[in-house]
RNA sequence: GGCCCGUUCGUCUAGCGGUUUAGGACACCGCCCUCUCAAGGCGGAGGUCACCGGUUCGAAUCCGGUACGGGCUACCA
């Protein structure tokens, strides 16, 4: 493939790449991607991954949704090399303190004959907007205070009319084009673009102005976004050119939708990383996700860890067209990176989402850390989600059970007589265990007659001890089970049903 | 309206002119294992590669058009 002429080759220089959120919400999962690929991409090429606040819009930025925003990078795993709280050597990196840097950008472009003032209302706009419209062309602006004099527009302008700055497209531009890792060679034919704001009335840059600076100020050599930006590209572009700064690489990564097609929303389910949290996923899951939505490795893997993904991840496999997010896909890989953990780490969250629920002490896994580790296995193989594991693991800490409905019901109003026998049964093979011998060998090798002795397949004998132990017609394993929960409770809940 | 972009099993994707009877993963179905539930093993079903036309000895792959979907078209980002 060629090299665009447009694009300014900055193979040479080393690769800074930003992630450049608006802080108007919390961090959604498209934004989450694209902060996975860029801070990737920086890991992969050993370059530098650079977090800006772009909080040009007062309206709707607060400082709930920076720390927000941060703090899901951080549970997510993305650490940056330069941003906020680290700092940096091309900083400040909130918008709303680089004024000073967009005042100076346009005087460059006044000075290059690439900025004028307008004069005209937004009222008169949208009117032009409308006719324009209606005639079937393209409705931008129409470059009515273009032919104003340096003296006219100084003149008005010190006469207190209001005014905003606007970029001058040379006439005789010729198309826009630049090399998108993603798209390929795009191109937008100048007249397509107008002579948009870059500096509003109140003074302050707008997106297209103040992103674009930022990036050339910052030194940035690829330019890592979402697709809604692409035909935004064309104007950054030109506000470079009327810099005379170089123009860096672009990918735009397409959009993620919901499951049905249609732009992702809370209709769907979570839309931002904290919800994912709150909800018993891992950061690692939902970045290796996140990663897979829209790019690959090989085609063929699936699991891919943040290790290989800071190794391995490239431009060159990303995909163009939307991705549909599949939350079923998401869990099946929670339950996976569940499933691999250090029983050590899953134990520890195990205790984490016990004590949240009431269930044990916060430090209860110190008090116990045998018998905790010997649960983890049972648990960590049975769990989707964290959340699962306090409602599965719950008859182990509470002091009695109180049987289900389905267990009342498909157990124990089923077959009264066989529930007796088999609770009498079990109560006596339990009863001859030697305390000392309460664990999972020694209660599997006396239980194993139980089938035999109440005459009944082995499914049919098990299952009423199962609800007296558990309340439930599903658990962990019984004999592990009964031997976590101790000789007493066991044979407590047995005679309670008795 | 204008300008851009996209379209491969239900979903995420591999595929860059012959190696493809289109490969993998999730979900689904069946069997095995089994004290329930999981996990695991084995197997299965599922795609006229949006459509139409062209280029070519040969196209999911290249070109054009159509349809559908999306983005931008703000003194939002």
């Amino acid at each position: 493939m060629s090299t665009d002429p447009v694009t300014t080759d900055t193979a040479a220089r080393p690769v800074r790449v930003r992630f450049a959120p608006s802080p108007t919400g919390s961090l959604h999962l498209g934004g989450a991607r694209t902060a996975i690929y860029n801070w990737a991409f920086a890991r992969a090429t050993g370059g530098s991954f650079i977090l800006r606040i772009d909080d040009t819009d007062p309206e709707r930025s607060t400082p709930e949704n920076i720390a927000q925003i941060i703090s899901a990078l951080e549970w997510l795993g993305i650490d940056w090399d330069e941003g906020p709280v680290r700092g940096g050597d091309y900083g400040p990196y909130f918008q709303t303190e680089r004024a000073a840097s967009y005042v100076q950008a346009l005087e460059t472009l006044q000075a290059n004959g690439w900025a004028y003032r307008c004069f005209c209302t937004p009222v008169e706009l949208a009117a032009k907007r409308e006719i324009a419209r209606a005639k079937g062309g393209s409705a931008g602006y129409d470059g009515a205070c273009r032919t104003l004099s340096e003296e006219q527009s100084q003149a008005r302008a010190n006469a207190g009319e209001p005014f905003v700055w606007r970029l001058k497209i040379p006439v005789d531009h010729g198309a826009i084009a630049f090399n998108d890792a993603v798209c390929g060679h795009t191109e937008f034919p100048a007249d397509s673009i107008d002579d948009f704001v870059l500096v509003r009335s109140d003074g302050s840059p707008t997106y297209n102005f103040a992103s674009i600076v930022d990036d050339a100020a910052m030194a940035i050599t690829h330019v890592i976004r979402g697709n809604d930006h692409v035909s935004n590209t064309p104007k950054q572009i030109l506000v470079l050119e009327g810099l005379g700064a170089p123009i860096p690489n672009f990918a735009h990564l397409s959009m993620i939708n919901g499951p049905d097609g249609k732009k992702l929303s809370k209709r769907h389910g979570s839309t931002g990383v904290e919800e994912y949290a709150d909800e018993g996923y891992l950061p690692e899951a939902l970045m290796n996700y996140l990663a897979l939505l829209g790019w690959s490795l090989d085609g063929e893997t699936t699991l891919i860890d943040a290790d290989t993904l800071k190794t391995h991840f490239n431009l060159e496999h990303i995909a163009k067209r939307p991705a549909n997010f599949d939350f079923t896909k998401l869990t099946w890989m929670n339950s996976e990176y569940l499933r691999a953990m250090e029983p050590e780490r899953f134990a520890h969250l195990m205790v984490e989402c016990l004590a949240r629920a009431g269930l044990v002490a916060y430090d209860d896994f110190e008090q116990r850390p045998d018998w905790y580790l010997t649960l983890t296995p049972l648990v960590s193989e049975r769990t989707k989600l964290l959340t699962d594991i306090a409602p599965m693991t719950r008859f182990l800490f509470v002091d009695t059970v109180e049987p289900d409905e389905t267990a009342r019901k498909k157990v124990l109003e089923k077959d009264p007589t066989l529930v007796e026998r088999a609770l009498q049964v079990a109560q006596e093979i339990l009863e001859n265990i030697d305390p000392e011998n309460w664990d999972t060998e020694h209660i599997e090798a006396a239980m194993a007659d139980l089938p035999d002795s109440v005459g009944a397949k082995p499914r049919l004998a098990y299952q009423p001890l199962r609800v007296a132990v558990a309340g439930s017609t599903v658990s962990l394993p019984l004999n592990e089970s009964m031997e976590l929960l101790g000789r007493e409770k066991t044979l407590a809940r047995i005679r309670a049903l008795l």
